[in-house]
DNA sequence: CAAACGTGGCT
DNA sequence: TAGCCAAGTTT
C-alpha cells in the first residue's frame, strides 16, 4: 500500500469516488488496457455524467460510444443495470457487495472492485494482475484458466487483504500486476514485496503464472455489399441483439459456404430471395478487409451494388454518408466506412 | 465448465 | 507471422 500510494498512476478515474464513475472505469477496463481505454471513459462521462442520463439514452448512443472498444455486451449490460439502480436504488449505487453482484455485467471481480474503491468494503477483487502476482508471490501453480482457481486466489486475499484501506490494497495489486510483476521480464529489482516473494526466491517468476492454451481461431468468409440506391443513400443492416456484435450495425453480408457463393449470380438470387430486393452486383472486388476476432477470423470480400427499389427490409435502414458515422460499426465495417466517405 | 465475446499492442 | 495478453462476464 505504501508503494502504491508513492507510486501509482495517475488515472481519470483515480480523480473522483463517485460510485457511478468508478463502475463505469471497471466495466471498460475489463480484458482491456488502460490506455485504450481513458479516451473511451473521458468521452462516455461527458455523453453520460450521470446514472439517470445514462439509463435515459438511446441504446444506439450508448454503442456509438462504446464503438471500437469491444465485448460491445458490456455497454448493453451497463446501461440495462443502471437503469435498474436508477429504478430501484433511486439512483444510487447500492452500497452492498450482495446487491452490487447482481447488477449485469458485474461479476465476482467487478464487485470487488466497486465494493472497495468506491465504498472502502474489504472484499477480495480478483483480476489477471492479480492472479499473477499472488501466483508469484506464493508460488501458485494451479492453471489459471480454469474458472475455479479464482476461488484459490479470493481465499488468500481475504486472509490478508487491509480493512483500513482494501481500496489502496486491491489497487496496489493490480498496480503491482501492470508495473512491475509484469508477465514476461518482471522488474523484481523494483518490487516492493521481493523478499515475501517465493517465486522470486526460486527463481522460477518467470514461468508463472501457470495458464493453459485457448483454441484457435476459425474462418469464416463472407461477401459484404455496399449497396447504394439512386438518391445516394447506403443500406445498413442492423445486427440481432444476441451473440457476436450484438446491436451494431454493418453492411449486409452472405456467407461464402462453398466456392460458388462468391459470384455475382449467386448473391443476386440470395438477396433477392432473403430480402426482395432487386440487386445489380459489380463483378469487381471494391476491397477486401480481414479481421481477426478473440476466436474466429472473417475475410470479407466487398462488392459494390445498385438497387432501384424503395423497399426497406426488415432489420435494416437507408443512411447517407454523413448518417453511417452516426451509428456504432465492428472494426471491419469501419475500415469499408471510412473507404466511402474518404 | 468450456466457449463465446472485441480490439490493439507486443513478442 | 501467429500467438499471447489486458482491471472478466455470461451462457
Amino acid at each position: 500500500m505504501e508503494w502504491f500510494r508513492a507510486e501509482q498512476r495517475q488515472l481519470p478515474w483515480r480523480e473522483s469516488k463517485d460510485p457511478y464513475r468508478i463502475w463505469v472505469s471497471e466495466i471498460m477496463l475489463q480484458q482491456t488496457k488502460v490506455d485504450t481505454v481513458i479516451p473511451f471513459y473521458l468521452n462516455f462521462l461527458e455523453k453520460f455524467p450521470t446514472p439517470k442520463a445514462l439509463a435515459e439514452a438511446e441504446e444506439d448512443e450508448v454503442l456509438k460510444a462504446w464503438e471500437g472498444l469491444g465485448y460491445y455486451s458490456r455497454a448493453r449490460n451497463l446501461q440495462s443495470a443502471v437503469k435498474e439502480v436508477h429504478e430501484v436504488y433511486g439512483g444510487k449505487v447500492p452500497n452492498d457487495p450482495e446487491k452490487i453482484k447482481k447488477l449485469k455485467g458485474v461479476g465476482p471481480y467487478t464487485t470487488g472492485a466497486i465494493s472497495s474503491i468506491a465504498f472502502g468494503i474489504p472484499e477480495p477483487a480478483v483480476d489477471g494482475n492479480v492472479m499473477r502476482v499472488m501466483s508469484r508471490v506464493l508460488w501458485i501453480t494451479e492453471d489459471i484458466a480454469r474458472p475455479a482457481t479464482r476461488k484459490i486466489f479470493e481465499a488468500a486475499i481475504r486472509e490478508v487483504i487491509s480493512h483500513e484501506d482494501p481500496s489502496s490494497f486491491n489497487q496496489g495489486l493490480m498496480e503491482l500486476g501492470a508495473l512491475i510483476c509484469t508477465p514476461t521480464k518482471p522488474k523484481c529489482l523494483l518490487c516492493p514485496v521481493r523478499e515475501q516473494c517465493v517465486a522470486f526466491e526460486n527463481g522460477v517468476q518467470e514461468e508463472l503464472p501457470v495458464k493453459s492454451k485457448k483454441s484457435s481461431t476459425k474462418l469464416k468468409k463472407y461477401t459484404t455489399l455496399v449497396i447504394q440506391r439512386e438518391d445516394g443513400k447506403y443500406l445498413i443492416e442492423k445486427r440481432p441483439s444476441t451473440g457476436l456484435l450484438a446491436g451494431l450495425y454493418q453492411f449486409p453480408m452472405i456467407e461464402q459456404l462453398k466456392a460458388t457463393d462468391a459470384r455475382s449470380t449467386y448473391i443476386q438470387s440470395e438477396i433477392d430471395r432473403e430480402y426482395g430486393l432487386a440487386l445489380e452486383v459489380e463483378s469487381d472486388i471494391f476491397t477486401e478487409v480481414h479481421h481477426i476476432f478473440s476466436h474466429l477470423k472473417w475475410d470479407l470480400e466487398v462488392r459494390k451494388a445498385k438497387t432501384a427499389t424503395q423497399k426497406t427490409p426488415e432489420n435494416m435502414v437507408w443512411l447517407t454518408t454523413e448518417e453511417l458515422n452516426q451509428f456504432a460499426f465492428p472494426v471491419p465495417h469501419q475500415k469499408i466506412r471510412q473507404l466511402l466517405l474518404s
